[in-house]
RNA sequence: CGAGAAGUAGCACAACUUGGCAGUGCACUAGUUUUGGGAACUAGGGGUUGCAGGUUCAAAUCCUGUCUUCUCGACCA
């Protein structure tokens, strides 16, 4: 009497087709008419609004402010910091016309906001009093990328950038730790993704700054995903922008600065870290919806029994009913597309039997609970679930992470080894660039520090222990 | 941006080779019967065949261009 329908392509053999099935089977996204910007569904954004709700929260407790800035740049401004300009021009959007007059000077789309914050900051900066200032804007942003996927990669993004001024470097070099922690922790124990969080090298680090701290995550595939990063500036845009303010001893200084984002890719990570053939698998602190209840049969027992139920459950734990004429077979499967933590489901068997059988999404695993216990048992097994689901990831991360430090061994690893290969590296662009040309595997982030090994592409001295990896 | 493949209803596809009424399944609407893993029957609705041009009496079908999607590279969060 029942069909199953199989609509989503086996993640072991095509990974790409499986990860653009599962998105469009959970109703995460539709395409637009216009590459690379996509139209984010109701159900997707949930999502997203369930990220920015939790961080919006943790970057005002550390004391940041929100403000939106203009969405244009005039090309002069843009200009002025000469690695910055070098490292966006490639990809920004211009706009030449306002109706049919060209403009004086065209303008480009920002691709990111660093210009309008300093052009602005310039202006609002005069004293010590005035600082620090601690700015975050949540908006889209336009690179006009050459290959885009769904959340991955797309051409307008959505996201959230900080953007701070410092008295001094101290401060501002912990403003920009202190917000790299910030997303590690809630990409471990939000998200639940196993995070190798480090220093992008020279070559990999964000044009215009000093230094660049990344977030790294691996996909199933053993492919990387950068998952957010945070900026050290120094004093470089600052003194560009000509920023400058009195001490307290009414001496001329420059301020020191910090950035910092990331974006709705963090949903394409979370698919590609926790999701399986039957679709979607969300983890419980991020899941818009934390428990759906099916009623196998939609009568006035069941409905009263499951009333009964939520009317335990406590405030957080969000929850919706199923109550659609549909089959039983087409409401399960449509909970575990969705990737809802757990599914309650209650026929008059169950209220016969005072019992109600519950299924764990991340496990599939079904257990009988006396209909007594069910609302307690939920409030249990959520945190169960969100920790499972992070040491799964974990083990699988860890396993597909290999060290050497011999560079024949690093070559066969890279053609035949999904994942990210340790090695110790002496530091040199040019050791980056030979590992690029030869292998096609591009450095992650520094681990740490290290004395007394060598280098395996040129034999000199290591200093660093340094993560490869290819990356979306 | 280079190489390749594809675009026909919301989704998956047929019709294209050899030009001649635009179809099937799922989904959707109404009704009836159902309901413990994607229900059944009956009756319906939905299409400028991605877009623009060309060839032709006639184009989903042939030609050119363009846009979008997917794969592999290069570039990037």
């Amino acid at each position: 009497m029942s069909k199953l329908v199989t609509k989503i392509t086996d993640r072991d053999t095509d990974f790409a087709a499986w990860y653009t099935d599962v998105v469009r089977e959970a109703d995460l996204v539709a395409y637009s008419n216009v590459k690379g910007s996509m139209i984010i569904r109701p159900y997707g954004y949930a999502i997203w609004e369930s990220m920015q709700n939790y961080l919006d929260k943790e970057f005002k407790k550390l004391g940041h402010q929100n403000v939106q800035m203009p969405m244009f740049i005039p090309e002069s401004l843009l200009n002025i910091e000469k690695e910055h300009v070098k490292g966006f021009a490639p990809e920004v959007a211009w706009v030449t016309h306002g109706g049919d007059t060209p403009l004086e000077e065209r303008m480009c789309v920002r691709p990111t906001s660093e210009v309008l914050f300093c052009d602005h900051f310039k202006n609002i900066i005069k004293s010590y009093r005035d600082l620090p200032i601690l700015y975050n804007q949540w908006c889209t942003i336009v690179r006009w990328e050459k290959t885009t996927r769904p959340f991955l990669r797309s051409r307008e993004i959505l996201w959230q950038e900080g953007h701070t001024m410092h008295k001094t470097e101290v401060e501002a070099r912990e403003e920009t730790l202190r917000m790299l922690k910030v997303y590690e922790d809630f990409q471990r124990n939000i998200l639940a993704l196993p995070v190798l969080v480090g220093r992008k090298t020279e070559k990999e680090k964000f044009a215009g700054a000093e230094e660049t701290y990344t977030i790294e995550a691996m996909m199933y595939d053993g492919v990387a995903l950068q998952n957010g990063t945070s900026h050290y500036f120094g004093q470089g845009f600052a003194k560009s922008f000509g920023i400058t303010f009195l001490d307290e001893e009414n001496k001329l200084q420059t301020p020191y600065q910090t950035s910092w984002g990331c974006t709705t890719r963090m949903i394409g990570g979370v698919i590609m870290t926790h999701s399986d053939n039957h679709g979607l698998v969300l983890p419980p602190n991020i899941a818009p919806i934390k428990v759906r209840f099916v009623p196998i049969k939609n009568t006035e027992e069941i409905m009263e029994c499951i009333k009964n139920i939520t009317s335990k459950l406590p405030e957080g734990i969000t929850y919706d009913i199923d109550d659609s004429d549909k089959s039983p077979g087409f409401k399960f499967a449509d909970a575990e597309v969705k990737g809802i933590p757990i599914r309650v489901e209650i026929g008059l068997r169950d209220l016969e039997e005072k019992v109600a059988p519950l299924v764990r999404r991340d496990t599939l695993e079904k257990m009988t609970v006396s209909l007594d216990d069910v609302a307690k048992e939920i409030e249990n097994l959520l945190p169960v679930i969100q920790a499972s689901m992070y040491d799964k990831a974990l083990e699988r991360r860890d396993s597909m992470i290999y060290e050497t430090e011999d560079y024949q061994e690093f070559k066969t690893l890279a053609s035949t080894k999904p994942g990210f290969i340790l090695s110790p590296w002496c530091g040199s662009t040019e050791c980056e660039d030979k590992v690029k040309d030869e292998t096609s595997l591009k450095s992650r982030c520094i681990k740490e520090e290290i004395e007394g090994k060598t280098c395996p592409f040129c034999g000199k001295p290591a200093k660093y222990m340094i993560y490869f990896g290819r990356q979306y």
